[in-house]
DNA sequence: TTTAGCACTCAAAATATCCGAGTGCTAACT
DNA sequence: AGTTAGCACTCGGATATTTTGAGTGCTAAA
């Protein structure tokens, strides 16, 4: 269904004065912004117009027009420019990025930490996750007596580490007897065969020091769970205090965001690089008020992971739609190059 | 300033009450609560003098008393037992703390989300920071042709490690160069001492590869950084949405727990080992209607860091007390055992 | 097709009214 | 001296009522 011109341009002038000042729209106060001269009566029946076809709604008979979700939507997809940004914004941007760490593993948290600052809103991310990929090297640095560093490679070049305690001393020997089990039987495995079950099996292997070789093979597979879960990094919560139109259900929003759950409805959201959805069009009740901007970043070309922004559905999206998307782009660069070979 | 049996009683039934019910507390239904028999007319007197000394404020002439800022302080400090906390209950936060995973790097993160968890409060903490102490050893794992894994050892047992790319090749003769460069230059150093400057002086010794060293040091230097610099962990900020008291300025006081320098404050509090800050008592008017409870957690007796709650100042002070000072010692103990040698 | 004009609508703001929990004080009682 | 019953008084909050004005839809003329 396709809008005459003029309908077009009062329609983004709504949604765009919608957007700035909160305020129910009337037919008047837009007369000032259209760049046409006419009269208040026939923008009226424009809005009408618009109204009948589902795009424009009232809150009551007497109020002006805000825009319905299909007025979003129509605006979303026709009329602004997904990718202008200038490059002095670009530039911004990048130089946000980079001042901080540069950590490869920290670049996801810092874009989102940037995000959530440039577009006042909650930020939301994954990290690349190693799902799917299999253990290519574990390294055991020892570092005191009883405790190790533990450093584990995946095949999609994922690298995780942390310090692991062990219930015994971690002597040469035990050193060697562990690099001798971890190659035989957990180098090339799917993340997900290591399991704290297996590792069990394996440290029976092991007639004596079998507790301290378990308490080391505990943490591989710790680690390997860590490696192959995506949690969502959520920044700028706070931000959407500052928007009113949220206030009533800011709550259970934040409550909603903190579950892991909302990862399953933004990797659905898998069919296109960037997707924009709209109040009620995520399926969440919790959503209803809010708007979701969510990127995918790719590394070597491969999905990496997702960064987005969450705000009231009266964002600004002919700002926040390239921002988010050229962050992507960005993140997407800084981790191929951190992960390449 | 002695407060007669009576008034104690008063006192504490005010408090208690108000920090139930949240509305201010009138004589008459103080009257069901008091383990004595009075008239209302003289809890009314009784409640007067209170009032007069400075416990009690009348929001209005004729509204109930609620409790003071010194009426809270009188409460904390004289009316209430700050180690009572049953078994059960402390069987339990000891259980949650350690369902997280062991990784010692995360005992303090999993601690607050235990704390504001069963606070419904915001948590508030500092991990374990290396300040001031030297580097006792640095390792290098190479990962990649071009990436390693660097480790960071100092002499208070805080371990930190990062994944480092190199803007060359990372040779075994490089990884030596290193190996000598950083046991000759940087082990025993203090920690402020390895900054990105003495990087680049060192890094100029290596004729050639000037550059991969360059970056490999100048990741030493970050880590190094980061192994002295304490963040704030912050968890469950939305819990503050839940206390009406606070609607107002929930904004003011995330943005201010957001900002580092909330630890000033913190640490400031350091005489005692467990401190409450109740309203403007902490300093910042961002903390006006809040009340803080603090406690440090020791390794191995020394200063670790803080674990507190932050919550309107109506909280539970009796309970939130001695849960808090309960999860330190967790903490303490488990941060003791994992870092000592 | 556009526009001026006009009666109409209705949420929000302003104003008025009522209600009752809670107070302070006084005078009587123990 | 401490306690209590009684009573006039206060004042925030709840509820009802009025006012206001931005904005509408419709009609008739340009």
């Amino acid at each position: 269904m396709e809008l005459s011109e003029r309908k077009k341009i009062i329609l983004s002038a709504i949604v765009e004065q919608y957007i700035r000042t909160g305020e129910p729209v009337g037919s008047k106060s837009l007369l000032t912004v259209l760049p046409m001269s006419l009269s208040s009566a026939t923008v009226r029946n424009e809005m009408a117009d618009l109204a009948d076809m589902g795009y424009l709604e009232q809150p009551h008979t007497s109020a002006g027009r805000i825009p319905s979700h299909k007025g979003y939507r129509y605006y979303v997809d026709n009329l602004i420019d997904q990718s202008a940004l200038d490059e002095v914004q670009k530039k911004q941007i990048e130089a946000c990025v980079l001042a901080k760490s540069k950590d490869p593993d920290k670049i996801v948290e810092h874009a989102s930490e940037v995000l959530a600052d440039i577009t006042n809103c909650a930020a939301l991310s994954t990290a690349p996750t190693a799902t799917g990929s299999t253990v290519t090297r574990i390294e055991l640095v020892p570092i005191g007596r009883r405790t190790a560093m533990l450093v584990l490679l995946t095949s999609k070049g994922i690298i995780k580490s942390r310090v692991c305690r062990a219930d015994g001393d971690i002597t040469a020997e035990i050193a060697e007897k562990f690099y001798n089990i971890t190659s035989a039987s957990l180098i090339g495995r799917f993340l997900d065969e290591i399991s704290l079950a297996t590792m069990q099996t394996l440290a029976a292997s092991v007639s004596e020091d079998m507790l301290t070789m378990f308490s080391l093979l505990a943490a591989v597979s710790e680690l390997a769970l860590e490696a192959s879960k995506s949690d969502v990094i959520l920044e700028g919560q706070s931000n959407l205090l500052n928007h009113r139109e949220l206030e009533n259900n800011t709550y259970e929003l934040m409550e909603f965001l903190h579950k892991g759950d909302a990862i399953k409805s933004l990797l659905k959201s898998g069919d296109k690089d960037l997707s924009v959805l709209i109040g009620r069009e995520a399926q969440y009740k919790q959503l209803e008020n809010s708007s979701l901007i969510l990127s995918k970043y790719t590394i070597n070309g491969n999905d990496g992971g997702i960064i987005g922004v969450v705000g009231p559905t009266r964002i600004d999206y002919a700002k926040l739609i390239p921002s988010v998307k050229y962050l992507t782009e960005i993140v997407g660069k800084l981790l191929t190059q951190a992960l390449e070979e």
